[in-house]
DNA sequence: TTGTAAGCGTTATCAT
DNA sequence: ATGATAACGCTTACAA
């Protein structure tokens, strides 16, 4: 087993200072030719590289990015994750991927450990717990230890920071706008809880898109589902309960699994019932009928985030200046609609 | 903005010394209890952490683990991630996920900037590219560095250490086989190039399951797809082709497709003719008719994997016994097949 | 041109 | 009971 090598072991073996060798690998005009070629002929041979550690002790910069998402198991965050690593990679940072698992308790301690030295900066959304609690006091404190932090897609006025999110009202709107456009007048929703930013932000779209075309809200109309295992009684009695024509779900699962509800009840869809879904994602590419989507631009989302974050980190003034970026929702029009 | 705290700033308010409060805070014997109290609470009172960095250069231990993984926006490699985290999390490591995209340079790049004191060992599949080169070289030089490393699911012979994988030989041998005993007579095989060590391993199951039903092992019934864009036209011809009454993919994609390319035919689901996929994951639960799955368990995979890596880390000895866990590969029972 | 020494933050050994 | 010192591996200002 060869152990690594240091620059002591190079500097011991050719008989000079450790100095001498460190500059001599960072070819440094101060040592003469010959040195040079020497030692970094020996560093070469016996492949040397420098201790990624040391290094982060000596500048305080670890180039190491801590991400932090609620669920890795969930293609939006997944894609998000993707953009991340993709410009940070190419700015040479590492992604440390930390999962909350929508735990309040989880997030902190991930956040804690991380903050003592491990990064340089964090990227996340926020859990639902989190969001529910309304308690951010773990972010402030971090922010005020002058790390960076830079919140994406689930977010909050509370904390001060860089965010990315995208255009959830707008989103919600043009799909609602669609249906009606349609000439569906029954349009129903299917979301969340309300304590999460981008489930109000979409019901307010919804609600928005209603009364632009004429169409009542009806509370009725819309269902809340606890948590992503689907409620199938509850969406059966939903899509009973009354006269629905289309529905607008905040989620991919909620849109592909309330699909395969109504079509087991022996709707046609998009003839009798049409669906449009949150997330453009795998399941809504795949699904049968294949869904028609508000695309939410992960990869992009994720490349931005770190684009915001790395500009924050390699800054050396720390005037606070914050940002929030937000991108268009765009509409993926498949089979579940009516062109 | 307050910064982070350090031994020397507790020592240098308290006027001691930088290793009496080192010792406080590990609350040493050594220390009065007097002393120990005053900086106990000075510490708390200003949220001391020791900083992960200056531990991990002083102890040549990171807690962190490195993932590397062909790709993140894949549902099976995201559930290995989840049980690698869930586990690593408890015995209190961080996971630094890279993403190979399927190419040999970047894994090996990845590879060698993680090895360079960012981790204490390695948890990985390998990539698309690197099977095919079939170069581990860059996996054979970590391990030469005493550096642990845990393959998943893509493995290879060539290198020699831990592995966990499912057995997909047996996996596809009892898929097919269910679908003979449901008496069918024309079973395809949809799968990759076969230089995946796993493909190669299904096919094989495959082909046994059919010898062991007393069916021709038809070759036209195989057809090979390059990559993950299902090639539609190929896979409309391949239908067409021959008679074809049940159909195995290798992973879910594949299945989800085809399936859907054959309803599109006409063909009723499962009646005329039934499919099968590999991984058990979201799109085969919500696919419609839902899919057949071989479950490949990844968070269990996961878990294991990171078991593994973190004896060997943990380990003072370094003798060089390797194990290859191999997991029961299940049959998810679903829509398209009948029971 | 080369080397010495201090420092990054911590811990452990060895004085005092 | 407390402190000085060296060490982890590296960089850099300063000496020689």
């Amino acid at each position: 087993m060869k152990r690594k090598i240091t620059l002591k072991h190079i500097a011991r073996e050719l008989e000079v200072s450790i100095s001498t060798v460190s500059k001599a690998l960072k070819n440094s005009e101060e040592i003469s030719r010959d040195t040079k070629e020497k030692i970094q002929a020996f560093a070469k041979l016996y492949n040397y590289k420098p201790n990624n550690i040391a290094i982060s002790l000596k500048n305080k910069r670890t180039k190491n990015i801590g991400v932090i998402i609620p669920d890795i198991v969930h293609y939006f965050f997944t894609t998000v994750i993707r953009g991340i690593e993709k410009y940070s990679n190419a700015k040479g940072y590492n992604v440390i991927v930390c999962v909350s698992d929508e735990s309040f308790d989880k997030e902190v301690i991930n956040m804690e450990l991380l903050a003592n030295g491990s990064i340089d900066g964090f990227i996340m959304a926020l859990s639902a717990e989190t969001q529910l609690k309304n308690d951010y006091n773990h972010l402030k404190e971090v922010t005020e230890q002058g790390i960076p932090l830079v919140l994406f897609d689930r977010v909050t006025d509370e904390v001060q920071c860089d965010k990315v999110i995208i255009n959830d009202r707008e989103g919600a709107y043009f799909a609602v706008n669609k249906l009606a456009k349609n000439g569906r007048k029954h349009i129903a929703l299917i979301t969340t809880e309300n304590y999460f930013s981008v489930s109000r932000a979409r019901a307010a779209g919804y609600r928005q898109a209603l009364r632009d075309n004429g169409l009542e809200v009806n509370e009725n109309l819309v269902l809340e589902l606890p948590n992503m295992n689907v409620d199938e009684e509850a969406v059966n009695d939903f899509l009973d309960g009354q006269k629905i024509d289309a529905v607008l779900c905040v989620n991919e699962i909620f849109a592909v699994h309330s699909m395969k509800l109504a079509k087991r009840k022996g709707f046609k869809i998009p003839e009798d019932i049409s669906f449009i879904g949150f997330t453009d994602g795998i399941l809504s590419k795949y699904a049968s009928p294949s869904l028609t989507a508000v695309a939410q631009h992960g990869q992009k989302m994720g490349e931005i985030a770190a684009q915001m974050l790395i500009e924050k980190v390699e800054a050396d003034t720390d005037e606070e200046n914050f940002r929030t970026e937000i991108l268009e929702a765009t509409l993926m029009e498949r089979e579940s609609t009516i062109n």
